[in-house]
DNA sequence: GATGAATGAGTATTCATTCAT
DNA sequence: TATGAATGAATACTCATTCAT
């Protein structure tokens, strides 16, 4: 019992951890966020923050992956909620919005991508399995709302990486049309 | 005369510099690229450089700027020279195909896009005032090639947000289905 | 006999992480050996090192006793056992062997030096004690073996300086002759 | 000129660095001494050390490339000044005294041996060549010393083995016999 | 006896920037 | 114009040691 107790606390301070991580990622970008303002921001020592994470990059994963793994709960949660008698273009909205709202959240999104590129590594092949999982989950959650003459696999290609270049776009400040007047033209 | 002849290789030399930091942003991102890196591959001093530029960020700018207006140049040329017979898909595939001819010159795309969101400045204004003329130069090549059912406001909008998603995805080695088969839901 | 048995365990663990210290000193030397490294190896944590040695030069002067030890014992069985019809050189040949059968335990041998140099403490007095000693031993050794106008304590001295000076040697990839070649001139 | 004057006062800088580094390394091992040690030494920056030196390995190097290089010239002083009407025992006596003093000067041969051990890369290769050339070099002067029955090369050896095997057990303040009383059995 | 957790001082290295000449 | 030299602040990472439980 107290070995699984300790076990627990000790992934508490993991995921507190992650947690400080991850809000100054979400202000500064990985790269410019130290293993000092992390500590700082918790009050820890970097000593103990090394203690849990054995490098930065070993930290930048697990945020990269606890965050991809949130996106992927909530596209799950949107296949089967979805109540199909609404439009297409409108259900699909609701995905749309609900990705990237997570997603533009303090650009995180493009700072872990950014990491991924850079520095090659596990970062990389941990993105890419995301948006194949998110690619096949959303091609099925398509299949149900879409008309026979729109190929779901294709839709739900162009849907991701409009997510992708919209986070990239509200990043930058430019601005975007209403997702009811966008999706039309690629859904229906 | 003299100072005209010096003002240009005054020019000259800027530009000797920006070739020198582009190649070198491509290979390595503007962040991981120093000024010794960039001095060094020109066979100057650091001291040099800082003659012809007060600050990395200036020099990064200046590279954004030229590679921005290069970009428009190749779009515009798209614009004028065209050939309406062809497929809407089909025309548009040429855009994306010229402006991002290589993964390397699409990740230093991202590689400024990350310098622009992380590093705020006039970067960001920059990136966004070439993404507005692009958005006006689609519109308009776009409106002599769609049916009058398509609004090419938004058709160019979900273009160009295509394009930026999918120089991210192809960054990360994420498969794109070739442009023919993804565009024809939108344009046609 | 409770207490007698947890003594004798207590020691058995001792000996445990001196095993381990010592299998560990040999590959990467003292001075980069954590005593992280040596906990994990034997499967304990760090803080029961620290309840066996309270500090890391503590574990490094047991090691040394022990391996110098080991070295005494086996230069007495040489004494006690060498076969004195054989040449001089031959015999003499024999200690240097059993000394240093492998680079590894010669290196160790630098490593220890190393730590008693630049750490002063006790351990320079531990190794200069058995120093003394094998000159004694190596002493009553020869006098069987040399011919009446050798000295036995210059001739002991040098061989063991050059043993010294051997296993340097050897640790630094200098070639040296064969013992059969190289003592003759001296013990002959 | 000026050139040449900068490339001069160049020189002088990373001659103070390498003295200032040899003055540490003597009294602390390379190891032990921080490159912050150097840089407060000669009150410099760190950052103007890296500026002169690109590693810590480098600079070691150096500083033994340097030391074995005025061991090489004090040998070959010997083998140019020696009076051949003196016993050879004499003679060597003051190759043994020239470079053991230079040798034992504050443990610096040996620490710097330890580095070639533990950190392998090129010093092994530097201490090594050093090693044969003195060898070589011994040979050359004990050949005009030495009776004929004497294998200048092995004695060369024993002597090279010796002066190794001096060095540390004169830093692990293990006593010596004098050099006349030593030598004779060896070349006589 | 044993351990997990925490620490803080230290270490090599990087880099944009400044400035006298 | 051009540069060599100098800097100092930052950064990821290491490790012996302590201590409450």
């Amino acid at each position: 019992m107290q070995k699984s107790k300790q076990d627990y606390s000790n992934i508490d301070n993991k995921q507190r951890i992650i947690d400080a991580a991850t809000k100054l990622f979400i202000k500064q970008g990985a790269h410019n966020t130290s293993l000092a303002d992390i500590a700082n921001d918790l009050g820890i020592s970097k000593g103990t923050l090394y203690y849990y994470y054995s490098s930065k990059s070993d930290l930048i994963f697990d945020v990269t992956d606890i965050y991809m793994k949130r996106l992927s709960a909530k596209l799950l949660n949107w296949i089967k909620g979805h109540d199909s008698r609404k439009q297409p273009a409108e259900i699909i909205s609701v995905v749309f919005k609900t990705m990237f709202k997570t997603t533009s959240r303090g650009k995180l999104h493009i700072y872990l991508i950014y990491e991924a590129i850079t520095h090659n590594t596990a970062l990389k092949n941990r993105i890419n399995l995301a948006y194949s999982k998110w690619q096949e989950m959303l091609e099925e959650g398509l299949r149900k709302i879409l008309s026979d003459k729109k190929d779901p696999a294709i839709i739900a290609e162009i849907i991701l990486t409009m997510i992708t270049g919209g986070v990239v776009h509200s990043a930058l400040g430019i601005k975007m049309s209403p997702m009811n007047e966008v999706l039309p033209p690629i859904v229906e």
